[in-house]
DNA sequence: TTAGGGTTAG
């Protein structure tokens, strides 16, 4: 009867030390009856400190008549799956107990399968012990290993246990089936989960719950929802839980029609809106594009937890509503909810997009102060969120720091590097990357490709997209054909990109040919920007992209009369117009600014200035078309608005024109600042007159 | 002592 101690020492549990019965002794006055436990044992239990603590409760146990049936053994049981030497100590536990029960088993494995410690060959181990001792596993054993596996995504163990099932003629007990699903659809093992459905007349709502859930995981969202309507069609009910599952296949599908019917059902059917049901409900619609139901269903909702807040968060940012996803992280903040990772995500992105580095910043130290680890999504949030607001240092030193890189992090590097003309570095990391044995996608080339174009690395350009194919079985996609046709065209080589674009195996749409016409226009081949902007008219004919490049290409070629009949044409045809937008962000608030507007609070001081570095520089201003764009209106409130030695950061939506390029240039000369602009393709970083994409974007 | 649910990137 002596079994090993977690700690090496041999024990035996009926020769407890005289100190030990002593203190037992003081808990049970009376003789001990196992129908009468020591009333302090169980609470003594939920405060035990030390592993000597509960030695000393089990020896007393251990002296009861049947201690096997006792209460507190099987809390000492459950306590134990708290750590590996504990764990240990249970299964010495139950080795010198005469006649374990399997309760006291399911009891181990229960409290195994809540741990979140990977423990699948220590629960094998119990489970031979107890197939030993002659126990036959019943049909709460099964759920419980099923559940164990399932957190560790076994499917192996899963699929031994499985056949062990059905030898014990368990397979056909819905718990354990509904349970196997469930590991299945863990594991995205379609077809299992469907042959357990279907091969027993036993189901319910659990199993069509999980069936359709596990379609969903695995991609199928289509399926689910057809599974969904199944249900419905034998006079089945769903419930909350299973309004959950397709509402999560119906964001998937993005079909709001549905949608809107399974809003309707849950109230038609009275299902009880839970605050999982609501989340579900935000985030179905702003994945299908109404973010003002979302919005209105999550203002009515009467719980709300940090996963509402970050549905809704995230809801905004799929939908680009950047500066809307701020406030309510503000509102978020001043009612005091606790903020996640994933609300900080969310947060992230939206400082990245709108290039609001203060906040980011702000993020970032929050990150820090409260143990959020930097690494994973967090982590690669944080490189993405440096890298567009200009901090490419700091996105590096976030990067260097995380331990684990995954094909985002290269990714969001890649194309933060590319981004700020550093193209030789982004090739450095791209090799990194395929050494440290991470494959990148189709994004990552996205990055590889552009920094190419940007770095006029044609020829090393034209090999990475062949090797995309070649060695990573990627299929190059619309994008990735425009990088090489950008490539080509601004390095002038206007023929080849002609070639290349005939050789597309899809139709060029409409950024194919307006990369073309954009080099046309850089290199003054008029004659060839004539026939491609036919083209790219017939792919949008109401974009004004192929009217204003045109218009400026007869202007640089002198045919300013065409230029003119250009802009003409542009009005009458009612051509859409993308109105150029800048941001700049000051002490963390983000100001906004458009061409010739005149909305900002501080619209008089912000004209004057821009009037006033035109005298300087000595700009005609009649002449000078641009002079109101929103890059410069931002920078002229930039000026007014910080001290002197600050950076000013820039963010806009289109591409800058060369009439501000060559402004903002002498501006950062004139006024002696370092002015950071990023534009829709890359970083201008100018200083001392010059720029650093040297003429080149 | 038994099962099914919502949010995270380039």
């Amino acid at each position: 009867m002596t079994a090993m101690c977690s700690d090496g020492r041999a024990i035996h549990p009926y020769s407890a030390s005289a100190a030990v019965v002593g203190r037992a002794m003081a808990f049970s006055p009376s003789a001990p009856s196992p129908s009468t436990p020591p009333p302090q044992l169980p609470h003594k239990l939920d405060t035990i400190r030390s592993m000597d603590e509960l030695k000393q409760i089990q020896a007393a146990i251990l002296k009861t008549p049947s201690p096997q049936s006792s209460p507190v053994l099987a809390k000492i049981l459950s306590f134990c799956a708290l750590s590996s030497p504990h764990i240990a100590h249970a299964r010495s536990l139950l080795a010198h107990i005469d006649n374990p029960s399997l309760l006291m088993y399911n009891t181990v494995f229960h409290s195994l399968s809540r741990s979140n410690r990977s423990l699948v060959s220590t629960s094998i181990m119990f489970y031979e012990d107890m197939l030993e001792k002659g126990l036959r596993p019943d049909s709460f054993t099964f759920p419980y290993l099923v559940k164990l596996f399932a957190n560790s995504q076994a499917l192996q163990a899963g699929e031994a246990l499985h056949a062990h099932a059905i030898k014990m003629g368990l397979d056909a007990n819905v718990y354990v089936r509904n349970n196997l699903m469930s590991l299945y659809a863990v594991c995205g093992e379609v077809r299992s989960i469907w042959k357990l459905f279907d091969g027993f007349p036993e189901r319910d709502l659990v199993s069509w719950t999980t069936l359709i859930s596990g379609y969903t995981k695995a991609g199928l969202a289509k399926e689910a929802v057809e599974v969904f309507k199944e249900m419905l069609s034998e006079n089945l009910r769903a419930d909350g839980v299973t309004m959950v599952a397709v509402l999560s296949a119906c964001a998937e599908l993005g079909d709001l029609e549905l949608g809107r019917n399974l809003h309707r059902y849950i109230g038609a059917r009275e299902v009880d809106m839970d605050v999982f049901v609501g989340n579900a409900l935000v985030y179905m619609y702003s994945k299908c594009g109404d973010v003002d139901s979302a919005y209105q269903l999550f203002n009515q909702m009467p719980v709300r937890n940090v996963v509402s807040w970050n549905s809704m968060i995230s809801g905004l940012v799929n939908n680009r509503e950047f500066k809307q996803a701020l406030e309510l992280f503000r509102q978020m903040q001043s009612e005091g909810i606790e903020p996640d990772a994933v609300t900080l995500v969310g947060v992230l992105n939206s400082c990245a997009s709108l290039g609001a580095l203060e906040l980011g910043q702000w993020v970032h130290a929050y990150i820090n102060r409260n143990g959020i680890e930097a690494d994973g999504i967090t982590g690669n949030a944080l490189v993405d969120m440096y890298a567009k607001c200009g901090r490419i240092d700091r996105a590096m030193e976030v990067f260097g720091g995380m331990a684990h890189k995954d094909v985002y992090t290269y990714t969001s590097m890649i194309v933060g590097l590319a981004m700020h003309g550093r193209g030789e570095e982004a090739l450095d990391l791209f090799a990194a990357m395929s050494s440290a044995g991470v494959k990148p996608n189709e994004v990552t080339f996205v990055g590889v490709l552009s920094a190419c174009s940007h770095a006029g690395l044609v020829d090393v350009g034209l090999r990475h997209f062949e090797s995309m194919s070649a060695a990573y079985g990627l299929v190059p996609q619309m994008e990735h054909y425009g990088c090489v046709v950008d490539m080509f065209g601004r390095a002038g080589r206007l023929d080849k990109a002609q070639d290349f674009i005939s050789s597309m195996p899809m139709e060029p749409d409409a950024f194919i040919w307006g990369s073309l016409l954009g080099a046309c226009r850089k290199h003054g081949d008029v004659a060839l920007g004539e026939t491609v902007a036919k083209r790219l008219l017939d792919v949008e004919p109401q974009e004004e992209g192929a009217y204003v490049l045109m218009s400026n290409l007869y202007t640089a070629g002198n045919r300013r009369s065409d230029g003119l009949r250009m802009r003409k044409a542009m009005r009458a045809n009612k051509v859409r117009k993308t109105p150029g937008c800048s941001l700049i962000e000051i002490d963390g608030v983000i100001h906004e600014f458009r061409k010739g507007e005149e909305l900002h609070p501080l619209a008089k001081e912000v004209y004057a200035m821009v009037a006033e570095f035109g005298r300087r520089l000595n700009i005609d201003s009649s002449q000078d078309e641009a002079r109101h764009h929103s890059e410069r209106l931002a920078m002229a409130f930039g000026l007014i608005g910080t001290r002197p030695d600050t950076p000013l950061r820039i963010v806009k939506n289109l591409r800058v024109c060369h009439d501000c390029h060559s402004v903002i240039k002498s501006v950062s000369r004139l006024y002696n600042r370092e002015i950071v602009l990023r534009d829709r393709y890359r970083f201008h970083r100018f200083k001392d007159g010059w720029c650093s994409c040297n003429e080149f974007w």
